[in-house]
Parts: C-alpha cells; structure tokens; sequence
DNA sequence: ATTTTTTTTTAGACTTGTCTAAAAAAAAAT
DNA sequence: ATTTTTTTTTAGACAAGTCTAAAAAAAAAT
C-alpha cells in the first residue's frame, strides 16, 4: 500500500520521463516536488526498496514496470475524478486540478471503475489529456498538433492545453477558448512569433509562449 | 487545517458523546480509535491547543462549539458521499463506509455544497442517517422508533439501521430489507424479545439484537 | 480510612517525511 | 590533468502520530 506522498512522487516521475528523458535527476525531481534534494534521495530509497524505481546513487532514477502501472493508475483517477467535476458538478476547468490532486488517492478500484462507467467511459479530461483506461493503456493522443506550428487560413478545434496555471486557465475563459472550440489562423508575425486567430467572430493575438499552450486538429 | 487524524478524533468524540455523555472518558476515546489511551492523551491536548475540545486531565474531554461545528461538517461530507456511492455508482450499501471513510477528508467546501446539490440535497443517507445541511443543522431525526419496539399487526416501513457490520448488512440484503422496504409484525415472541415479520410475501424471525438495530415509522 | 484496582498521564522511543549543513562524487572549465 | 562548480548523498535534527513501560491520580473495595 502506498502513501499519498509515494504516489505523488511516482506521479512526477512519470510526467518527468514523458517531459525529458526516461531517467530522472534528483534535482529535478526535488524542483517538481517542491522539496530538496536530499528529502528526494531518502524517498527514492523507499521506492527502489518497494520495486517501484530502479535507483543507483548519483544515477538519477527511472520507473519500473510496476511503478509505470501504479502512477498511471494515479493519474487515471486524477483525470476521471476532473471529468466528474466540471461533467457533473459543473465546476470551471481551473478550478479542478487542486480537487482532483486530494480525489486521486482515494484507495479503491471498484471506485475508479465505477466512475469511470458513470462517466461513460470518456477518453480526454477536461484539459484535452488522455484517460488511460483501466489496464493503464491510453488511446490514440490527442493532444498532437500544438497551434504553434499551425498555418494561415487553418481551420482548427482546440483538443487541448498544456498542464497551466490557474491565471492561463483565467486567461482562456477571458478569450472564451475551451475544448471543442472552433478557431482560424488569421496571420503570423515572424518577429515574436504570435498569432492572430479568429475565434467566436473575434479576433485575438496570442503570444508564442501561449500557442506553444494549445493543442489543435 | 485539521489532519485527517484530527477529524477523526473529533467524529469519533462526536459519536461517542451522543451515544454516551457529554464528556468522553480517555480510554472510551481509545478503544473507539483503536489506539492507546497515551496516544489519546496526546491528541487531546493537540485538539485542546486548536480549541476543539476543553479537556482537563483526568477529567476526560467535550466538543467545543468549534469542535461540534467541524464535527458536523466531516459527518455531512461522509453521509453525502455514501448518497453519492449508493445512488449515483450504485454500490450496495454495505460497502460504501469504507470509500466513504476517505472521501469526507476531501477538503473543498465548494465541492461538498455543490456534490449536495447535485445529489437533490439528500436529507438521509443510505442507512438512514441524517445529514446536516451546509450550516451543521440536522432536519428532524428520522431515527425515532426502533423495530423492537412496534406492536404486533402494525405495518412499518423501514427508514433506518443502527450503525453495523458489513456482516449486518449482508445478513439484511439476504432478507431483502433496505430502506423503504414494508414489513408488517406478525408476532413477537416474549421468551426472547424477537419478533416475527412479513417482508415481500415472506416471514422471517428477527432477534431481539437486531429489532433493535432497525428502525421505522 | 486504608488498600487495591482502574484509569490516565508521563517519559522515552520509533516511523515517516521533511529540513540544514557538511561531505562526497560527478561534470565542467581551465 | 588539475581545479572549480554543480549535483547528489550523508549525518543529524525535527514534527506528527504512534507505541511500551512506568508513574501518578482517581475510583472502587475492603
């Protein structure tokens, strides 16, 4: 049985190997968990004790198969119990990720299932990111193509953003950008590299830190 | 902020000051923690400290207004989400205590008002517990009249169960007994106190044990 | 009114997860 | 090939919540 803090630690592992490379540092580790290094050391000691990451000193660590299943377990829940709250409780989806970050240790995979069947078994959480069912697969990405790297005259559907802060997520509801919304790219300017698009009969200059953001079909 | 080990303490106070006194004794407290009465003293003066509870060496503890008012909202949460578990995802209603144990340490007020509102603002949960409303205040007790005291040919519905066992609960679910269910008394037997009654065309002799667990109107 | 029993508290220890400060190893710069 | 810098680990400490064993207070029995 794992602590709330194992499981966060094997959740920022994950989304660390998926980020950089496979093999995690200790500092970086400790960045993302807002700890210091040496707490990161003692805690990959449990870990590699549990066969949840293979850890050498100075080595950095990496997940082991068992420790890739339990935090996709973990970040199942997290997305599942998002769906739940902006699906069913109608909360805005800048509100859910410090709800979801308590809901997702909640201990019980009938639970999970359960919610997941309620749910009708959906793919993509509120920001656009894939649910991985309950053997820890996902389904095809969605979240491919970034606005960035789109053309003029594309017409797009917004499928998703890159994990942000409360104020982007505040920042998009101003712009009236949410999942499923239909945008066009007006123009790109080559000096800062943003874009003009089209959205709602409107027309909005996003910056390239914030097209970097948005994932699109 | 409470620690989840800290609202578990004050429900259990709570519980235990309405079956027994006001004041709860050091070691009432354990067993019902099933911890020691040194790990008790200890968290009694850490509750003391936050003014949650008034307690007097060797003289046992009570609730604060504080302390009842946190009480009640830990006990609002559990009961919402066993409404949750049992009328949403259809769990039955003996495996739901357990999930629910965890889920009432969720802390997010938004969350527990708008889960109420989404649920039709529940005033019982599935055992026939009722749940206070956001400001703490139970609607009036359900829980009035205990089987074992009905009289014979009186026809009854049931609208609650003491807290029991799962045990208990799969012994009522294998008499097809849950809330709402009629039954009519068709004997009681004064040798032992059980009673005879007629639940979905069929007779079955309840205990004077569990007449008393059960209760109806 | 003592003595005995029960209840409760104290003292000291252990675990988990964290910290700081110092030491050791690895990587980068010269 | 050294030296310097950065990264990582070790050592020792702390808070929370628990434990055991012993001491103190309260309650019960004589």
């Amino acid at each position: 049985m794992l602590t709330q803090s194992e499981e966060n630690y094997l959740k920022a592992i994950f989304s660390l190997s998926e980020e950089h490379s496979e093999i995690v540092s200790t500092n970086l580790l400790a960045e993302k968990m807002k700890t210091k290094p040496s707490s990161v050391t003692d805690m990959l000691r449990k870990l590699a004790d549990k066969s949840l990451v293979t850890y050498l000193k100075y080595q950095g660590c990496e997940l082991t198969e068992k420790g890739k299943e339990n935090a996709l377990q973990i970040i199942r829940k997290h997305r599942l119990w998002e769906v739940f709250l902006v699906e069913k409780l109608n909360f805005g989806w800048e509100e859910v990720h410090d709800i979801a970050e308590q809901l997702e240790h909640i201990k019980s995979t009938k639970l999970t299932n359960k919610l997941d069947e309620f749910l009708h078994f959906p793919k993509f959480d509120p920001h656009g990111d894939p649910i991985p069912d309950s053997n820890g697969k996902f389904s095809n990405d969605q979240k491919i193509k970034k606005l960035s790297v789109s053309s003029i005259n594309d017409e797009l559907t917004i499928t998703g953003v890159e994990d942000g802060s409360v104020e982007f997520f505040q920042f998009l509801k101003h712009c009236k950008i949410e999942l499923g919304t239909k945008i066009k790219i007006v123009a790109k300017y080559n000096f800062d590299q943003s874009v003009l698009i089209s959205v709602n009969e409107k027309e909005i200059i996003l910056s390239e830190l914030v097209s970097q953001k948005i994932f699109v079909q």
